[in-house]
DNA sequence: TTTGACCTTGACGCCCAGGTCAACCTTTAG
DNA sequence: CTAAAGGTTGACCTGGGCGTCAAGGTCAAA
């Protein structure tokens, strides 16, 4: 897979692309005459990459994020190379954004509902109740 | 309440303040001497300013949010500036973002656990089944 | 063999969310 | 009166994530 069939399939510019692998993001093998190869599992790869970054990561929290990521065959289990208590703050990180967010979204929701109450008004910074299911 | 008093109280640097209120995002009193003077919900306004920005919305994206997010003693429900479609639509872009990085997230916890199955592996790019609850 | 589509490596440019510095005014404390 | 702390505008700088040429190599089709 070239890098313009890539760009296509996962939705990004060719330029993104190699500003990802300038980035370590992205590993491709070279064919003979130096163009750049990707395998199938790039694609998955490079839409979680655009999806973290254009939720407020950057590129050097993705390479973080990435190795457990990854494709899913190997290395899975505590065997991903980050520690394990670094992909856990990480997730801490993403629980935060997402408590966040989703308290935004409600506020809105509420908003176009009109029925607001009082005790709810005023109280995103104070994420208002949100658990997300903690797998155990 | 002067700048800098906002500013510890809601995190942010005076200089993002100001820039905030460049980007139409804050409407300050002034006070005789020139000096910017804030009232109280200014700070939870900030908050979700702040909040939204770096989770990878543009100032522009924010102008949108804001009305319908504001203090919440008045002009709520569809009296709020944006219509109502608008506000929906930036719902569900919410939603998207608040399931992608769901999925992120549960796909880090299993690599964590170590217990990532087959059929959830490689499908971060299309949604796993995500539903918020519709307030209905 | 020439055209066109695709690829390569630079390198410069842009936008956005601020950081930083300069020059200056205002208010309170000593 | 003077210093310190906080405010003001204006201007330029920065870092991240690319966009956009420029100049050229490769390859399949006509």
């Amino acid at each position: 897979m070239l890098i313009g069939e890539l760009a296509r399939a996962s939705g990004v510019t060719v330029r993104a692309l190699r500003y990802y692998e300038q980035q370590g993001l992205l590993q491709p093998e070279r064919t003979s005459n130096g163009y750049r190869q990707y395998d199938g599992r790039a694609v998955t790869k490079v839409r979680n990459i655009q999806l973290l970054l254009s939720n407020g990561f950057t590129a050097q929290d993705v390479r973080g994020f990435l190795p457990c990521l990854d494709d899913g065959e190997v290395s899975l289990g505590p065997a991903c190379p980050p520690s394990v208590e670094a992909v856990t703050r990480k997730v801490e990180v993403l629980d935060e954004r997402i408590a966040e967010l989703s308290a935004v979204r409600d506020r809105l929701v509420q908003a176009l509902t009109g029925s607001a109450t009082p005790q709810q008004l005023g109280t995103i910074a104070r994420h208002p109740a949100y658990t997300r299911p903690v797998r155990k």
